[in-house]
DNA sequence: AAGGTCCTCAACCGCAACGGA
DNA sequence: ATCCGTTGCGGTTGAGGACCT
């Protein structure tokens, strides 16, 4: 027996959404909050299913989310978080709180997977080993069984701890002030009003009412908006507990065996990021408080520069420290 | 200008995970 | 413990715009 479709096949419309309809579901949203989804088809009258609404709603009108231009910043978060989280989209959009799931993923497969594989290939020509560490998708884990000495393989090793660590550190720390550690509470806890209308301008054109209605005193929309942001799944999940971003950056390995995607979005950090995940899980299993692991990750924080190389090959390296 | 190819990204599909009954 | 409905997630597709010949 197969899977029961998600919708009614029938009379469901698909395809891009129209200037109408968006207004229809993000009137509805302003008015019952994100939610429910099955119900907002039949109570708006859309000819779309639940999944389209949510999708709609989450990828393109949500307030706070800024479109296309990836800044470089966000361009190295990208590839630093993808090297140590494979492509877990979601949880890497949870580090990027204006850009959703989904355009992290376009942005990956269409530019810097390419990206990276541009500048693979050009360092494969001068410096193959030092850059193994940091590929973006399969090389050194392979070619580390090639490694038939036990001593480089060891120092391989070594190397992998380390570049996770620094990983880890930069993932936590590279958006300092703002978040720390982790990912950001998202844009529902912050709303800055002029980003979002220069972000959702295409909606709020169609919705002049909707912005010049409810913003209030301090410049924040209304509360029934910032009540659908904080209702947000992405939000809701981060809000669980402070340290679930946490487990969630080291638990991949931890299930490991139940990770779909390992086939190719686990990188090349995966023995030090097993590492990572082991010390996490121990601590998890311990109790051990957050500030216990951040120590342990900035403990051994020398890095030597072969490894800050490597960590700054997608980048232009003379820009590099100024992000940071 | 016209046709072909490439590229981007919004949207869809299907499976996994979650949570309530 | 199990079932079932709902939501979340990641891979993939295809329409349409950009670019090339």
């Amino acid at each position: 027996m197969g899977r029961p479709p998600c919708c009614d096949k029938i009379g469901v419309k698909k395809g891009p959404w129209t200037p109408e309809e968006d207004i229809i579901l993000v009137s509805y949203i302003q008015e019952h909050g994100p939610g429910n989804w099955r119900a907002v088809p039949t109570n708006t009258g859309l000819r779309r299913c639940s999944k389209s609404c949510r999708l709609r709603w989450t990828n393109y009108l949500r307030p706070g989310i800024k479109r296309g231009n990836f800044t470089e910043k966000e361009e190295k978060m990208i590839i630093h978080l993808q090297a140590l989280l494979g492509n877990r989209w979601a949880a890497i959009a949870s580090y990027l709180p204006q850009r959703t799931d989904n355009d992290i993923k376009n942005y990956w497969n269409t530019h810097l997977k390419k990206k990276l594989k541009k500048l693979e290939e050009g360092q494969d020509g001068q410096n193959t080993s030092s850059q193994e560490g940091f590929s973006s998708n399969s090389t050194s884990s392979t070619s580390s069984s090639h490694n038939s000495n036990k001593g480089q393989w060891e120092r391989r090793l070594q190397t992998d701890i380390n570049m996770a660590k620094q990983a880890l550190c930069e993932a936590l720390s590279i958006e300092k002030p703002d978040l720390v550690p982790g990912p950001s509470p998202g844009p529902s806890l912050n709303p800055n009003p002029a980003l979002y209308a220069s972000s959702a301008e295409n909606i709020a054109r169609l919705l002049e009412n909707w912005m010049t209605r409810k913003p209030n005193s301090n410049g924040s929309f209304s509360s029934t908006l910032q009540s659908t942001q904080n209702n947000n799944s992405s939000n809701k999940k981060w809000n669980c507990s402070d340290n679930n971003e946490f487990k969630s950056l080291l638990s991949f390995n931890s299930n490991s065996n139940s990770n779909s995607n390992s086939n190719s979005s686990i990188t090349t950090t995966d023995a030090s990021l097993q590492s990572a995940s082991m010390a996490a899980a121990e601590a998890e299993e311990q109790k051990l408080p957050l500030s216990l692991l951040e120590k342990w990750l900035f403990e051994d924080g020398v890095i030597n520069q072969d490894q800050v190389n490597m960590m700054d090959m997608s980048l232009d390296a003379e820009n590099a420290d100024d992000l940071f």
